[in-house]
DNA sequence: TATTATTCTTGATAATTATCAAGTGAGATC
DNA sequence: GATCTCACTTGATAATTATCAAGAATAATA
């Protein structure tokens, strides 16, 4: 990669910490590559030979089976993926694509495997990064076992609708095939929630929903920190 | 706890690299008890005071909203629970409580972070059990989008059986309603569920199961090492 | 602007799963 | 041995969700 990248590289959570020395051999041996929307980026089953990093853009996790797919997360920038599986040198449990244009960061494995052994500090950001996607996929379990079709798309809005400033609209960030299988439905379903959701203020214009009542729409969703909020 | 108990907590993975001397500072905080059946040992939301390790028995790790309830996994020895949360200094996103009769290890959080500081074999066995901790919820996510109740519960079977000795017949490792709510489906729908698989060879005698025709409950479950194998 | 995809929505229907209520059966207790 | 309790099962029904097949709406292209 080139040289004029590292500072930004180096200001992700993950890598500030680290010694310069170590982060330049470190990313040496790594590839920033943008690539267009709907690129297979991994499959599931394949040896993890690099950390991803998104930088730019927005990457889709997905896992298929018996002719089935479905869509695990989504990962904005700056998020790693995949990061479980390098860590134990096994193989990737997920799929990825590009759902945008995207710009990734691609670290081998192996150098990362080294610098997790010989720099205590990185060692500590990876536990937090991983630590963060363990709780993330916790709280998704939680919200498919627990909610409703009805309440899993109330809570997301609402979740959207803070997270994008908090003024009674927010933009869906990705189509709606996706985020349907994202909240563990179908596109015709997700059709008719927003609609159950319609007296209670959900107003659908395209990509872009508003929240009139966001009030009633909290007193259906009954929203639960240890499942919205990304950052508990 | 009590010096007689050390040789056996040591042996366990995430101890066996751990110098001697460190490993007996962080013993010394820590606390080891034995707990009758259904005894709540944490319970979601409350702040990670201690690093649970289950030594015999069984833990059951759920997780309620909106007064619904959930069983999230269940923990058999040898094996920790609420790593995440230790490490991260945060709040449980589980509940737990001894679903048998359990001997439980419980070290405090603060010395987990500190060893986890001050001595690099033993973050990477915390970064082992995490990296596996984080698979293995992705698996159950997968088994949960991607299948049906009775695929869920075949390949169930099937990984019990394979676990208990490949010998075509295996016993459930708690009671049908905890099953039931592990595998995402009511009790009742458990029972149909087995009736559904009768003419693919499961004989259910109480917690006995026989697998009478392994290959068409395969042909039926089409069990993937990505979401059923431990291991991977 | 017309045309063509594409995505999304809607309606009708089917399949799946949950709920409610009652029944069965095995083990515990007296 | 009687009966009590509890876990599990069964049946009837309801609710939820998925599927299939068109039909709008939107964006993309000519």
């Amino acid at each position: 990669m080139r040289s004029s990248d590292l500072p930004e590289v180096k200001s992700i959570h993950l890598f500030e910490s680290m010694e310069d020395s170590r982060f330049e051999i470190l990313l040496n041996a790594a590839y920033l590559q943008t690539f267009p929307a709907q690129v297979d980026l991994i499959r599931e089953g394949d040896p993890a030979d690099f950390l991803h990093v998104v930088l730019d853009g927005r990457v889709e996790l997905f896992a298929q089976s018996n002719g089935r797919e479905t869509t695990m997360a989504m990962v904005p920038p700056v998020g790693t993926f995949i990061l479980a599986a390098v860590l134990k040198d096994a193989a990737y449990l997920m799929s990825a694509r590009t759902s945008q244009k995207s710009r990734i960061l691609m670290i081998p494995s192996e150098n990362i495997r080294i610098a997790f052994e010989e720099d205590p500090k990185f060692a500590r950001a990876i536990i937090d990064e991983l630590a963060n996607c363990y709780r993330a996929v916790i709280k998704a379990h939680k919200d498919l076992k627990l909610r409703t079709t009805v309440e899993r798309l109330a809570n997301r809005l609402i979740r959207y609708n803070s997270e994008q400033g908090n003024n009674g609209s927010l933009r869906l960030p990705y189509d709606k095939r996706t985020f349907a299988s994202a909240l563990g439905m179908t596109p015709e379903n997700l059709s008719r929630a927003f609609k159950t959701l319609k007296p209670y203020g959900v107003r659908v214009d395209g990509a872009t929903i508003y929240l009139d009542d966001l009030t009633a729409l909290e007193v259906l969703a009954k929203p639960n920190p240890l499942i919205d909020d990304r950052s508990v």
